[in-house]
RNA sequence: GGCGACAUAGCCAAGUGGUAAGGCCGAGGUCUGCAAAACCUUUAUCCCCAGUUCGAUUCUGGGUGUCGCCUCCA
């Protein structure tokens, strides 16, 4: 049984779909004004294991995930380079598809954008406004009246009462409660605009995502996820308009998860504290998969704290599972109808249970991740025995073992990338050439000749390893 | 000021009302020409105080510390 925690209860629920069989996901996505840094990464991340373990439990999953491709931070940056603001975000967008393809996270279903929705959030305001729930300006904006939506504060956990004595200076004389929002901001010399009932203007920031999910994934859906800085306001408005647009005062998202941030030397890593890393820069000194396998060694609701240590550990973990890949490819070529991988069948069984258990558990990746390992040292002895210890091969247990060790890997998400440096096979060959010549020093016990291939190698970015049962290469 | 989260070995990190998974690093060992990999062994009175309980790291209260949201932020 499935349980996720739900920030709007604040407490583990047993999902049930809204469609048996189906599972809708709504996750705030990106403002592509910069490269995305690895705290940016985490929630893609995040819900690209959740997608793909809600798939594996045979949830037909639809995931969507927008592009709030029209915002100040993005005019700004086009006022700067003199260039239009679609250049901006046509520029990073990119570069978010560039960084999180090399983290395999699968792209979303469906990638709507502000600049494609309007008219879709145009139609919603003015649903608000005929409600009561917004009022127009003379100016041609449009807010949100907070005080209207009677369940404003619940996500965050926060009354209205608390926010206004804790409000800072701001103060916009216009608005009706300090709280309220801009759904539709009258536009400005210079800025992007579309033609609306209020003028030219162009949305707020969190009426889009109420629009998007409404028209691409109905009036309830199942998750919705983002960092947890988007609790308040981001959410938070996102329900007070979505509700009361939908009209009964409930619907929308079910279950809201938020991940945790990443941090460096504890603090939040933000644009605005320039104090992070593009996943970009990151890709320069790490594999991606090590970056991925970093993210989730850790619980999604945990703060994550970044170095360049943490990452290297993760690459050491991440080896020694890769290793057994290895161990995996090469039993694989071997035939055998012996009994002998009985008991690894059995606990890989067992293991890859206690794998979906863990991931049963609000997507306990830490705990799943661990499980992956045990059954890596179960696959690592049983390769000895049969290469060394002249074990007979059992090829369908061992075949039962590890394809349960694969599937661990497609739910994290590693082991997909080997395949990217595709050669003609003159790598093998040269390969097999040189480990024959060195085998022959070594049966001569020509260590010298044979230290020096190694080491020559080594220097290529070549790893030879010695086995009894032959001889293994790997690219460092 | 309001609201909230977290505090577990050298480091990272799960977890449970009955004395603690896993990873990294370190030490010793097996194997090996050496090395690497792998395997075996080894490293914790779970922030402090009080309470509930037969029993708390796990529940409750208080304290201390760290962090986050309340402004754009994943």
């Amino acid at each position: 049984m499935l349980k996720v925690y739900n920030t709007l209860t604040k407490a583990k629920e047993e999902f049930v779909p809204v469609e048996e069989g189906k599972a809708s996901i709504y996750c705030c996505g990106v403002t592509p004004y910069n490269h995305p840094h690895i705290g940016n990464a985490r929630p893609f991340v995040t819900w690209d294991v959740i997608r793909r373990y809600l798939a594996r439990k045979g949830y037909e999953v639809r995931y969507v995930q927008n592009f709030t491709d029209v915002d100040d931070k993005i005019i700004n940056a086009a006022k700067t380079e003199k260039v239009e603001w679609s250049d901006i975000s046509g520029r990073y967008i990119k570069s978010y598809f560039e960084s999180m393809d090399a983290l395999n996270v699968r792209h979303a279903d469906l990638y709507p954008r502000v600049s494609e929705t309007i008219p879709d959030i145009i139609r919603m305001i003015e649903t608000l406004v005929e409600k009561g729930y917004a009022y127009p300006l003379e100016n041609g904006d449009v807010f949100y009246s907070v005080e209207k939506f009677e369940g404003y504060g619940k996500l965050s956990g926060r009354k209205l009462e608390d926010m206004q004595a804790g409000a800072r200076v701001e103060v916009d004389g216009r608005k009706h409660h300090p709280m309220d929002f801009a759904l539709w901001k009258a536009a400005k010399p210079g800025e992007p605009f579309w033609e609306s009932p209020w003028g030219k203007g162009r949305p707020g920031w969190h009426i889009e995502c109420s629009a998007m999910s409404l028209k691409y994934l109905g009036k309830t859906f199942d998750f919705h996820g983002g960092g947890s800085d988007l609790i308040f306001p981001h959410h938070e408005n996102e329900i007070a308009q979505s509700q009361a647009c939908i009209g009964d005062g409930k619907g929308f998202a079910r279950y809201w998860l938020h991940n945790g941030f990443i941090t460096i030397k504890n603090e939040k890593m933000s644009k605005s504290k320039n104090n992070f890393f593009t996943v970009k820069d990151i890709l320069k000194e790490f594999p991606g998969e090590v970056v991925r396998f970093f993210i989730l060694q850790t619980h999604y609701r945990s703060p994550l704290d970044f170095s360049e240590e943490r990452l290297q550990e993760a690459q050491s973990g991440l080896g020694r599972l890769e290793n057994t890949r290895q161990c995996i490819a090469e039993l694989s070529k071997l035939q055998g109808q012996s009994d002998t991988a009985e008991a690894l069948a059995g606990k890989a069984k067992e293991l890859l249970d206690a794998f979906d258990e863990a991931m049963d558990d609000d997507f306990n990746t830490a705990l799943a991740i661990s499980q992956m390992f045990a059954l890596s040292k179960e696959i690592n002895i049983y390769y000895q025995e049969v290469t060394a210890g002249g074990k007979d091969f059992d090829a369908e247990n061992f075949r039962a073992a590890s394809k349960a060790y694969e599937d661990m890997a497609g739910i994290i998400g590693i082991f997909e990338q080997e395949a990217a440096g595709e050669d003609d096979g003159l790598v093998d060959k040269l390969m097999e050439l040189i480990i024959g010549i060195r085998q022959e020093a070594r049966k001569e016990k020509n260590w010298a000749v044979a230290d020096r291939i190694r080491d020559g190698l080594k220097e290529a970015g070549i790893v030879l390893e010695d086995s009894k049962s032959g001889v293994r290469w790997k690219k460092a």
